[in-house]
Parts: C-alpha cells; sequence; structure tokens
DNA sequence: CTAGTGTCGTGACGCCGGTCACATACACCT
DNA sequence: AGGTGTATGTGACCGGCGTCACGACACTAG
C-alpha cells in the first residue's frame, strides 16, 4: 500500500501492535475479526477536518496514528479547544451512538491515520459483539470525565493564570516528565491556541508566559519549556 | 411498604408505571427481572447527599422519583451546578463504569426515590444483558452531550446575562412552554443557585433579574417568571 | 531583496462583574 | 411581639482581562 502523506499505514487490526496500548481497540479476536470487516482504513493530511459540529453522525472515527484538535466554537467564531486526541482514541463516538449531531469538531493537526467505521455498520457491530459495546461504555466514561475537568477548570477558576498554571502541569503529567524536578514540555501549539484551550485571549496568554518568565517559575529554550518552579506553579494552579 | 417522606414507592421496576418514560428503564423482560434482583429500592428526604465528587464508586443510582443536583466544587467552596437531574436518570454511571472517582457530587432537592446497585453486581448484570450495556452507553452519550453544552455555555458567553439568558430558555424549552408566545416557567432555584449554574455571583443575577425586568423582558408572578419578550431574550443569547 | 503572512511582545484604555457592605422582605419558631 | 434565618435588592469600589493598535521577528514566495 501506498504511503500518502508521509505515513506508514497499518494495515490490518489484527497485527496492529499498538493495539494493547489502545483502549478501544483491545478487543477478543472475533471481534476484531467483525470490526475489520466494516473498518475502511483512511488518512488525512495535516489540518483536515474530519467532521464539523452540528453535522448528522456518519459514523466513528478511530484514531490510529497522528494528533486531532477537538473543538466547538461560537456563531461569531470564536473557538474553544476542549483537548487534543491521541491515537487510540475514539472520535464521533457519542454522536454515534445517540444519533444526535456530532457537539464538536474534529481537526487534524499532524498527518493521520484513521479507520472509518459507518454508523449502521457500527451499531449492528455493537448488537452482535457485547465486549465492544462495553468498551464504547468505557471510551465515553473517559470522555465524560475529560468534559467535567474542562468544565471545572472552565467554570471554577478565578482567573486565566490559574488556567493557564493547570494546563502545564497537565501537560508535564502527561510527558512522564512530571517526576523531575524540572520537568519539560514541547510547546506543539501557539499562543493563540493555547488561549482556546484556556477560554482567554492570545494577548493574555503571551503576558502570562512573560510574568512567568520573569518571576523565573518557567524558562523557554525554543519550543521546548522547563518549569523552573513547580510549586509556585501548583500555587498558581490551585490557589486564585 | 411505608412511604417514608411521603413518597409512594414504586415497588418493583416490573411494574412500573413510567417505565416507557425513562431511557433506561425500558429494557426487556429478562434484563428487567435481572435488575430487579440486584437493585435496593431506597428513598432520600430532601437535601440528602448520594456521592460526593472525588469518592470511589460504589454503584449506580436509578432516579425513579424527585430532583437531584449535580455539582462540583472548588477546594474554596465555590461550587457549580451542572444540572439537575430528573427521573429517569442514571446518576454515578461513568465513575460506575472507569471505576475512577465519582466526578460531581449528587445531592437531592425533594425527597426521592432512588434505585441503588452496587458496581460488582452492576458490571456482571452488563457483561450478561448487552440490551443494558446498549443503554449505558446511550446514558453516557446524553451525558456527554450535556457536559459539552455546559462548556460551550461557560466557554464561550461573553457576559452573564448571556449565560442567564440561555439558561431561562432552555428552561422554557423543557416545560412544553416555549411553543407558547409568552412562556412561563417557575423558578424553582434561588438566585444563589441559579448563579453558581451559570457560573458567575448571586449579586449579578439579581441585578441581571432587575435589568431584564426594568426593560420589560421578563415579568414576575410570585415564583414563576412570565417571559413577556422572547425575541430580545434571544438576542441576549445569541449575541455579544 | 522585498513584499506578504503568521507568530509573538507590549502599551493604553475601558468595562464587566466580583466583592464588601447594608437595607429590605418574608418566613417560621417560641 | 420579637428574634433568627434565609432570600432578595442595590450602591460603591476596583482589578482582571478583552480589545485595539502597533512594532519586531521569522519564513516563504517571487
Amino acid at each position: 500500500m501506498l504511503s500518502p502523506y508521509g505515513l506508514d499505514i497499518i494495515e490490518s487490526c489484527l497485527t496492529c501492535k499498538m493495539r494493547s496500548d489502545h483502549i478501544f481497540c483491545d478487543l477478543p479476536t472475533s471481534a476484531l475479526q467483525a470490526f475489520e470487516n466494516i473498518k475502511y482504513a483512511t488518512a488525512y493530511p495535516k489540518s483536515a477536518v474530519l467532521f464539523v459540529e452540528g453535522q448528522a453522525p456518519r459514523g466513528i472515527f478511530v484514531l490510529c496514528k497522528g494528533r486531532v484538535k477537538l473543538s466547538i466554537c461560537a456563531t461569531d467564531g470564536k473557538t474553544l479547544i476542549l483537548k487534543i486526541a491521541e491515537p487510540g482514541e475514539v472520535l464521533g463516538l457519542s454522536a454515534t451512538v445517540s444519533g444526535k449531531a456530532y457537539e464538536l469538531t474534529a481537526e487534524t493537526i499532524d498527518p493521520c491515520q484513521v479507520n472509518f467505521v459507518k454508523r449502521e455498520d457500527f451499531l449492528r457491530f455493537l448488537k452482535e459483539h457485547s465486549d465492544a459495546c462495553f468498551k464504547v461504555a468505557e471510551q465515553l466514561s473517559e470522555k465524560y470525565n475529560n468534559a467535567c475537568h474542562e468544565v471545572r477548570s472552565l467554570g471554577l477558576s478565578h482567573s486565566a493564570a490559574e488556567k493557564l498554571a493547570k494546563l502545564l502541569l497537565e501537560w508535564s503529567s502527561k510527558n512522564g516528565e512530571s517526576a523531575k524536578q524540572e520537568p519539560r514540555l514541547k510547546l506543539a501549539l501557539t499562543h493563540e491556541e493555547i488561549a482556546q484551550m484556556i477560554g482567554t485571549s492570545r494577548e493574555t496568554v503571551t503576558r502570562l508566559f512573560a510574568d512567568m518568565k520573569k518571576r523565573q517559575i518557567v524558562q523557554a529554550k525554543g519550543s521546548t519549556l522547563i518549569i523552573r518552579n513547580k510549586a509556585a506553579l501548583k500555587v498558581l494552579a490551585t490557589n486564585n
């Protein structure tokens, strides 16, 4: 098979080496075989739109490789990024299950490999494979949990600084760097996008970073950020 | 059976008349019978706490009668009400499925009847009854959808007025009053609680109501609120 | 080399809304 | 009546942050 957009395509779920790492994909062989028959392996370039908020659900998108930006947006164009999806996540799941419109927009950040399954096929698959149905419930719980965190961050924070500090700590905890004295993390997003993640303006984000650098809490090295004073950052995140 | 807290207890799910109205409860007889065997019918007074955010999940609570306030709260005591659950809703579902801590706090507003099911029993029940498992997925989708709405309201609104207007319109649409020229709705919550629903302060809510009354958009009749100018309210909700 | 585009940095201004501090109103209890 | 508790109104203050406006770089295209 060709490698569009510079991707190494994973041809079959049955032989996929990352299966056990991906929550949804770790299914018994019979279910996996059935899934194999209804899925369409597809590849997308950077900045491709998988689906748009408000669309009727066509089906689910299992993300195999690459990252996808999930966002909601207001009529005036103001955008809020809910999360950056990683491989193993199933996108458009809740809409496909409930039949309601997609509640958010999914757009690739990197070139991505995606397994698409049509809604009717997927629903039939769920009826026939109760293991898969339970996995779906688990995935949805996970998503709900995420949404609750987002609500907490947006609704209970007193300042933009608090939200930014929370975001940085969360990122550092995902890289396995959290244990270190001075965790490092790569800033893969622009200030604009960070602003959209915490529901504030681009200028505020720049100002906050400037302030934190001045106070020796963080330090920038190119596009990597070093957290020099984790304690101070936690104070910012907790406190008002 | 006794009627604690002035409730008319629904003894058995099999003979429950409201079953078809409640999304989760509409199961085939075999599953319902199995559910009947593992559930505990319980009753709670007003202001009882079903579970608290952060607790390890004990199990699910199927709300049969009464309303339950679902909220998250910050370390400083600031509280955000996510929604008021109505009969038919399953509470603590996502935590019970995923095994993670309850992500919010559930507290009764009215005297309530609740069917409780222990976590182990419920998980076993799901494995054995795939219909029920699918219902769970549907319920979780519903919850996720709600959470997304909350995120949109909190994250993409420009003002407290906008959020209040959205809330009022949403309420009026639930009472079947939305079609009417001048929908009425009962304000069952205090200004304090409304403030906690839209993430603002109590004083702001009173001021907003005062302003809307002055501008003839709404009118209070005791504890019922009449929306006199739906168009103006929609402008408030959409616009800046 | 220059023009165009996207990201970052920073000052000035103004307003929304949080907070504090009271006043008022209505309940309920003894 | 009087006291206590809870819900509602309303004024004054002021700090955070959104918005506008502009300048500094970096990178690509031509």
